[in-house]
DNA sequence: GATGAATGAGCATTCATTCAT
DNA sequence: CATGAATGAATGCTCATTCAT
């Protein structure tokens, strides 16, 4: 009599298996260099497993990268529209990017740091909705706050890059281990720098 | 076995054009996947002529790498001391970086946006005596700002993150031709932006 | 970087046919100048089927080595100790070494005549502890007919090199085909040999 | 005023170096293995200057192999000519043998232990000959002992296979490092070795 | 679903050799 | 005589992918 232990379907299992020891194999030696066989190897699935699963090594890293994004761009938009004021929207910003960094790290890895052209190709149409999605949404909030006048008026391609051009920048650095930084401490100052830059001055 | 036939026409600029083509390739394609055939291709050159010069794929770049980024450090030094005083100091790096980036558009893209951890280890001693001449003069600098009350105190990483990572976010995007905009105006507003993040305030 | 077309016929064979393939090519040009190419022509498998089973060409040379070697010594022991006395013993050795020559002609070219240093690195663990199995038990038996006093005493090292060296100078050449001349004339002759070398003589 | 030191041609110097730099890579790594650069590095010569002197990796080879053959050859009649009588004779040419190589370590090896098909080829025309001279007059020296009823008639193979056979194994594994043995004490019991199986033997 | 042997185009690199200076 | 840049055929090996079991 066997046991009422409910066994899982394997299938679930081996993807993920599969999608992470990838993610840890293109985050360490990059995209272009990891073979299909460091992924074997790091997650057990034989080459047949893999191809049945993904059929190629550019739909495994387009459904890492898709995954990843979503999860970004949906924590994002959260935490901009709870958002209560201008000020606090823009400092959000800051804290969203590096605390999802901080505890996303392979994924930002993935997502920030290797941007292999087969891979965004290979997700370009899913891309290209999410991506539509996510900047009308942050362009109706900015909009809204420039026209309330808290915000000061910059081409929106300023903006995204004020504000999360510091972190990005921080993040490269921190993730690949050359900067020892306190992450608390970045959001509140990295904010306060995007807010300092951005926020509608009325005296000189 | 046999050799070759016939002694191509002896250029002086062999190691210059094999360095150029390959910077065309390493930066439309990708590092990874340009092969030794295409740098051939691109410069005219042969197997045996380059690998005379350079000795293997990695040192191509490696110089590449290093003759770009002394190239953006001398600039940039050159720049930031003979600015006048804190403010024109900081607009500088600003306008330095993205004014850097427009006129080297291809050393830029191989080095912002490329960083094969191959070639960066190729190029790993001469690149840690680089950057520490470099970052210990730009630190300089700075303190001297801070001491002098015209900057305020911040986490020396954050110093350099607020001011670059604006102009880096910019680059990339511009220089991935996801991005159209006036390099003046982006100079001037970055500028702008991070001159407001680092200034010391003294009233609220 | 696209991949192959028809899996071909899946021989239960193939290893077996890439080490004949192999034996012959190393036999007939010599290892350093066999290509993977002449193995692959010789056995009718493709690059990724040899890389497959064997990983290098050294590989392939170093199975062949210690299978061969393995081979010459099983028999070799046999032969020996089913020996009745010292002096079938002796002469056995002479017949026994003759014999597999000329049953394992293209083996015996490859473990006498050529010793790619390396191969015999890539073999280097297995062969030490074969080596000394044999040489230990090769040692006792002599040492038996020593203190027997059917053997005069002389340092190990050179009892070996007696009877073996005619035997093996005799094969190189034969081998070769240098030389012409009937094995079994060789055998009873150079036994003949040994044993007179080997012998105790009691008068003068 | 220069002094009067006798300037020598360079040129001899450089083939030297030449040769004996060859000679190392040879013996060290294999004739195959080792490339013209490996012999530019040990010799300070250039490729210039290599092929002006040599044409080709193979007439290096060849140059060496005769000369040390022809070494060897030179002395090895010498010795035999002058042997009183068929037991010093036997007896010496062991004796030559090995000295020879225990002097001539790194052309012993060159000449015993590699033998690439390539070089004998290169130096066929000049080997024939000398071959030739050699071998006649080390058969006539037989006939003569064999007639007086010194020696024992055998075919005249086997004769020259049990007199080097030892000598030749025992060097080949002194040369690789393999034994560590007395050579005088080698010289002594494998010439007692090679005239006990020579000898005519009277009685049974 | 899983497995792993088989495939072969493609790649980085080596190396003997030539020849203009 | 010497030098070393240039040549390009050849080589060992990799790797994404297929498919029979």
């Amino acid at each position: 009599m066997k046991p009422a232990t409910i066994t899982a379907p394997r299938s679930p299992d081996r993807r993920r298996a599969i999608l992470e020891a990838a993610l840890q194999c293109f985050v360490r030696r990059g995209y272009a260099v990891t073979t299909i066989d460091d992924v074997l190897r790091g997650s057990g699935a034989s080459v047949g497993s893999v191809y049945h699963h993904f059929g190629s090594k550019e739909r495994i890293a387009a459904e890492l990268y898709v995954e990843a994004l979503r999860d970004y761009q949906h924590g994002f938009l959260a935490a901009l529209e709870q958002a209560r004021d201008a000020e606090s929207g823009v400092r959000g910003m800051s804290v969203y990017h590096l605390g999802w960094v901080r505890d996303h790290a392979d994924q930002a890895r993935f997502l920030f740091q290797e941007r292999p052209p087969e891979v965004e190709q290979a997700a370009a149409a899913e891309l290209r909705e999410m991506n539509r999605h996510f900047f009308r949404r942050v362009q109706d909030w900015l909009d809204v706050q420039v026209e309330a006048g808290a915000i000061r008026p910059l081409p929106r391609e300023l903006f995204h890059v004020i504000v999360i051009g510091p972190c990005q920048e921080l993040s490269r650095h921190w993730l690949a281990g050359r900067m020892r930084i306190d992450i608390k401490l970045a959001q509140r100052e990295l904010g306060e720098a995007a807010w300092a830059a951005l926020r509608r001055r009325s005296g000189p």
